[in-house]
DNA sequence: GCCGTTTTCGGCCCGACTGTTTTCAGTCG
């Protein structure tokens, strides 16, 4: 491998420094101390060459005198004694069989040891040749069950978009508890409730006075392609497209431990369990052991209560610094939906929507908003029949019509206003200037090199009659990576001009996505929260974005849309007014 | 290897499931 440089290089070399050691059988103390280093780098929010350069190394959780000087040794040698050494001993493509369920560290060594199995290529051809099942110590149920898991491995090789699997585990649930309506309490935890953007599989926990009758019921779901494991309270299924769901059922006494437990994160977790020990108790699903007694914990708000510590929202479960706001009671208020007054992002029929702007406008205001801009596309996008400056002045009428039989509520107009690849806008000021909001969105031409991008982007940001920059890198979750945007550079702009920048709530765009808004906010810059609903059940989309700017701590003062309509528009014409043409 | 509201030594998250285990190791979430 090349110098690692990035966070992200550091952490992965300490995860398969962690994962070598494991083969060889040292401590599980040792091994954990790397991988805890190594998801502490990880999740570090400034590049570890300068917090060396300030050599502060040894601050960052995890890591010590040892990884520290090793961190350096990486940084400036591409690598570091130990290293060298285990990898004298284990190839690093051993390490790959760990990623195979039902293998750890003793199996995977012994593989190599006894057979010279290095890789996953080279196990799947012990297992085409028999050699596996033929061996002493391994035999042909192991055998079997690891031929299984290697298949679904590949098929469903890496985590699906949460705008994907979400879905399906609210189908599983709905599907559950028609089965079973006992059950007291059933959500989605794991990464689906922290609104991670891909999901690696699906963790339900639900709480009845029967588990063994909840798992029975889930096993044999028609959606159960297969059966994992079942037992008394547990059980794991895998879906046709190869996702796992797992379901944990305990009785409601025990509801608020195992919904902590089971929304994790793993590390967020862990630190908990930490903290009971220094308090001289246990912490488990089932509740707090204290003095040998267990409390069982029947809301998380009780969990969190023994403590002494706030509750952090799901999204913001990390293990990223919350845990110790939360005790000092300093976590920062973010957004929540009862927050938004009003969704900046959506579309009609008049462009590539599916729904006219009344279901819109009544489907918003179902959803308790006291406003809706409507943005349908600029001409540029002719494949969403974009509008130019003509419809736009008949959809003014239509709107007005409407505003007047719908008051209190209000429909604004705006437009998604196309960046064009020249850089120039696809509208006239006269036209953007009549229009109640200007979204502008980079669409084509995402291939361009960085610097013609960024002034794409930048010329928009800086333009009096735009207020937002719609889901700004372009990036899609099931795949394109988005534009070369220099994004500090349009960070800077956006808060010096005051445009906001958007967090689209569509599933598969997230975008900004959290870590790049937890920069922009960090820069400065004024947010919005976006579902760009194309028909009016997608306007719940905004849940998404919400969790998205949850995970990225935005509080609700930095959201344009918690505004209340008079203030929204106010906010609008003053920041228009402030930057001349 | 890291770390400290009992500790600079002696701990390190916790429980469930599987297999072939006759009392537990390995793996997983």
């Amino acid at each position: 491998m090349a110098r690692p440089r990035s966070n992200a290089e550091i952490a992965a070399t300490f995860r398969l420094l962690a994962d070598l050691l494991s083969l060889r059988g040292e401590s599980i103390y040792k091994i954990n101390a790397y991988r805890r280093a190594a998801e502490s780098i990880a999740a570090l929010p400034e590049p570890i060459t300068a917090i060396r350069a300030r050599g502060a190394l040894d601050e960052i959780p995890g890591v010590g005198k040892e990884i520290a000087l090793k961190i350096e040794q990486l940084l400036d040698t591409g690598s570091f004694p130990l290293l060298d050494e285990v990898q004298a001993e284990f190839p690093r493509s051993v390490a790959e069989l760990l990623a195979v369920p039902g293998i750890g560290p003793k199996r995977a060594a012994a593989l190599y040891k006894t057979l010279g199995i290095d890789s996953k290529a080279a196990l799947q051809r012990a297992l085409d040749e028999g050699r596996i099942a033929a061996t002493p110590g391994f035999g042909p149920t192991f055998a079997e069950r690891i031929a299984a898991a290697l298949k679904t491995l590949d098929a469903a090789d890496t985590r699906v978009p949460l705008g994907v699997a979400r879905p399906l585990a609210l189908q599983l649930i709905a599907a559950l508890r028609e089965r079973v309506p006992a059950i007291v309490h059933i959500e989605a935890a794991g990464s689906i409730r922290r609104f991670r953007e891909t999901v690696g599989d699906i963790d339900i926990v639900a709480a009845a006075p029967d588990p063994r009758a909840a798992v029975e019921a889930f096993i044999t779901l028609p959606q159960a392609a297969r059966v994992e494991m079942h037992g008394e309270n547990r059980c794991r299924i895998v879906l046709d497209n190869g996702l796992g769901a797992d379901l944990w059922v305990l009785p409601e006494q025990h509801w608020g431990s195992l919904l902590v437990h089971g929304t994790g994160s793993k590390y967020h977790d862990i630190r908990l369990r930490d903290l009971a020990i220094e308090r001289g108790a246990r912490l488990s699903e089932y509740g707090i052991e204290h003095n040998g007694v267990l409390h069982p914990c029947a809301s998380e708000q009780e969990v969190y209560d023994f403590f002494g510590m706030q509750m952090p929202p799901p999204p913001m479960r990390e293990n990223t610094g919350e845990i110790e706001l939360a005790l000092r009671h300093r976590l920062p208020r973010v957004v929540t939906v009862t927050d938004l007054r009003g969704d900046m992002h959506t579309h009609s029929t008049w462009s590539d929507g599916k729904a006219s702007i009344r279901e819109m406008a009544l489907a918003a205001r179902a959803r308790g908003y006291e406003w809706l801009c409507l943005t349908d596309h600029s001409r540029g996008l002719g494949v969403a029949n974009g509008l130019d400056a003509r419809r736009l002045r008949e959809q003014r009428r239509e709107i007005d019509a409407l505003n007047a039989e719908l008051a209190p509520f209000r429909v604004l107009q705006g437009v998604e206003l196309e960046v064009r690849s020249s850089g120039a806008l696809d509208l006239d000021d006269e036209t953007l200037a009549a229009l109640d909001i200007v979204i502008a969105s980079v669409h084509s031409g995402l291939d361009q090199p960085r610097a013609k991008l960024t002034a794409r982007a930048l010329a928009a940001i800086r333009h009096p009659l735009v207020d937002v920059l719609a889901h700004p890198t372009g990036r899609k979750v099931s795949g394109r990576p988005g534009g070369d945007f220099d994004m500090d550079a349009i960070y800077a702009e956006a808060a010096r001009t005051g445009t906001a920048l958007e967090i689209d709530g569509s599933p598969d765009r997230l975008d900004l996505r959290d870590v790049h808004a937890r920069a922009a906010l960090a820069a400065g810059c004024l947010l919005t929260i976006d579902s760009d609903a194309h028909d009016a059940e997608a306007l719940a989309n905004i849940e998404y974005g919400v969790g998205t700017a949850q995970r990225a701590w935005i509080p609700p003062d930095r959201v344009l849309n918690t505004l209340p309509l008079d203030k929204l528009l106010a906010r609008l014409k003053r920041n228009r007014a402030q930057r001349s043409f």
